[in-house]
DNA sequence: GTGAAAGCGCTAACAC
DNA sequence: GTGTTAGCGCTTTCAC
């Protein structure tokens, strides 16, 4: 019958439907929509016709009419980093439960493409966008990006894993002071006093609260300062750490613990570890941030801080929809990390010092 | 002015700035598309507004009356696995270099997500499908998932990686025989001759043609094929590949190189070996499929068949985007992988079988 | 319970 | 060049 160029076709419309089944194309549009009491005979009818042509409202004229899309953008800064995938992935099942559909974007890092797809996501009037990192996490905001947000949050709420300041955005954070709690607390108790930390950039927010805190928390239980074992890589990923780390031990600077940045850091600075001959964690513990699945694929296994992605992502939909749907939320909410260890870490080498 | 509720500002029309220029909305829209000639002066005036109010062209109203979204819809089976992240971020790419947007939908192995995404995607009009994996790589095609893809090909053209038996979805595959090619032969030249070919499921297409493939190859290099080699885990993940390979090991048997049918699979097997005492690749050579950014992660790193992501990205979505625009291309193609040699890999050692 | 008709915001003939 | 006028495919009053 239907020959290859099918896609000709007209496309078949809710009155088409109607006449079929003739009824009106309100009566169609009600079964669809279950917005008010059909026949069931009718009801019957249109069904049947509907499930025959396998037919499906366009979304577009749907949303013409009331505005509203159902639709999450989602800005993430790189999918291909496991920690946003994770995070992706547990706001897409997230919405899919509050009968949502999400539309995902990677800017990767640039902040030409992130103005230009909240833009985008804009104008396909998404009734909320979640953006994950990139310019949200900058420690301090920039300027454009504030303007067009704000030019924009009377249409398109807004939620944030970081801050974008002079902004009415929804924050869902994850708690950066808790998790250097978490991890100095557990260090320390293990005898570790020499603690590096390596990887990322001081201009993101999030790290920079990081290295704030290890001060403090070294302060406190008394551990000088060594401005030598704290070393920004400009980056998040293995490369740099590693070559962070080299140049530390072939200074003769060797830590009993290094906190890593991240997954991606920590497998940059294993491998310099191990390449200067020390065992990890008998000579070297090493700890991360995001808990990965990096973390059990690596030897030895890593210890790191989880976030507990499924409830962070619930979080953050849920506050997306909230706003979208007009109810209330705090403006900021928190997300409390979490410790897993496993074989990286270990009791701090006597020799110590 | 405008307190925190402005969510409820009415958005602002065509007709808005229309009014504002004191031209008519034909003409804002004419500037809007650049589809025909506007006074240098009313463009003017009318581009000044539009960005006053930050003003985007409602996408739905768009879409409604020239039945174009540029949009794409991707369903992937799932993005935290860095081989579909990947994949993904360069069909993304691609995309936005032809003027479209993608769409991402994870079905994370369920069936019946898939069915609901593509009927969803079909219902927001995208002007494509590519599905990445899922279904799409069954041996033999879901019977209830034909039928679908086949009453809405017509309006929504489809490209898959994989097949789908008994619909006229457009293919872009992995050369799965290739691949096997290049491994076999490595190895093969490297002295190997007990070589293990661990991970997956037969059902899985290309699963299935690399194993048929690796028979032949033996066969052609007169070398007997041992049953006991061959392990399906039923999975793609380290867990079930590091148990298999335990089993092995555990029953006395030592190949001299196993094939890991992806990355993850390979990580599972390096820790079982390990863990076992073996050196790799001094006593065991161990190479793998996808050649994700874990290869490189890896201690010794992994040596990995590539696809060239940015390559097969680009297809896809040329694919895609040729086929909405009802230009001819061709119903098979195929990506030729590589293989990329890292740290373990070497030659058979000389106790061999 | 059901149909007629208006309208959502835009584009694309069609006149002028 | 520019305005007028139909739709695009739905939802939603408003009568009946």
């Amino acid at each position: 019958m239907d020959g290859d160029r099918s896609a000709e076709e007209k496309a078949i419309t809710i009155y088409d439907i109607a006449r079929e089944a003739e009824v009106s194309a309100a009566t169609v549009s009600r079964v669809l929509t279950g917005s008010a009491n059909v026949s069931q005979e009718k009801k019957r009818r249109i069904l049947q016709i509907i499930d025959k042509y396998n037919f499906r409202p366009n979304a577009m004229a749907r949303g013409l009419s009331d505005t509203r899309s159902k639709i999450i953008g989602i800005i993430a800064a790189d999918v291909r980093n496991p920690y946003y995938a994770q995070v992706f992935v547990a706001c897409e099942l997230a919405a899919r439960k509050l009968g949502y559909t999400v539309l995902l974007c990677n800017s990767l890092g640039e902040a030409r493409q992130e103005k230009k797809q909240l833009e985008m996501l804009h104008e396909q009037r998404v009734d909320a966008v979640i953006q994950l990192g990139g310019s949200v996490d900058d420690l301090v905001s920039n300027v454009e990006y504030v303007e067009l947000v704000n030019s924009l949050l009377g249409a398109t709420p807004m939620v944030v894993t970081g801050k974008l300041d002079g902004t009415q955005c929804y924050q869902v954070q994850i708690d950066a002071m808790k998790t250097m709690d978490l991890l100095m607390e557990y260090l320390i108790g293990l005898g570790h006093r020499d603690i590096a930390l390596i990887g990322g950039r001081l201009d993101v927010l999030s790290t920079f609260e990081k290295v704030q805190r290890y001060k403090q928390l070294l302060q406190r239980h008394q551990i000088d300062f060594r401005r030598e074992l704290v070393r920004e890589t400009g980056f998040y990923d293995a490369a740099g750490a590693r070559s962070v780390m080299n140049e530390m031990l072939d200074q003769g600077i060797v830590p009993t613990a290094v906190i890593a940045i991240n997954d991606f850091s920590a497998a940059g600075i294993v491998r310099s570890i191990v390449e200067h001959s020390c065992r990890i964690p008998e000579d070297i513990t090493i700890v991360s941030y995001d808990n990965t699945y990096i973390t059990d694929h690596m030897i030895p296994s890593l210890t790191s801080i989880d976030y507990n992605y499924e409830r962070f992502g619930t979080k953050l939909v849920e506050t997306a929809v909230a706003v979208a749907e007009g109810r209330e939320v705090p403006k900021l909410q928190r997300v409390t990390p979490t410790l897993v260890i496993r074989e990286s870490s270990g009791p701090a080498r006597p020799g110590g010092r």
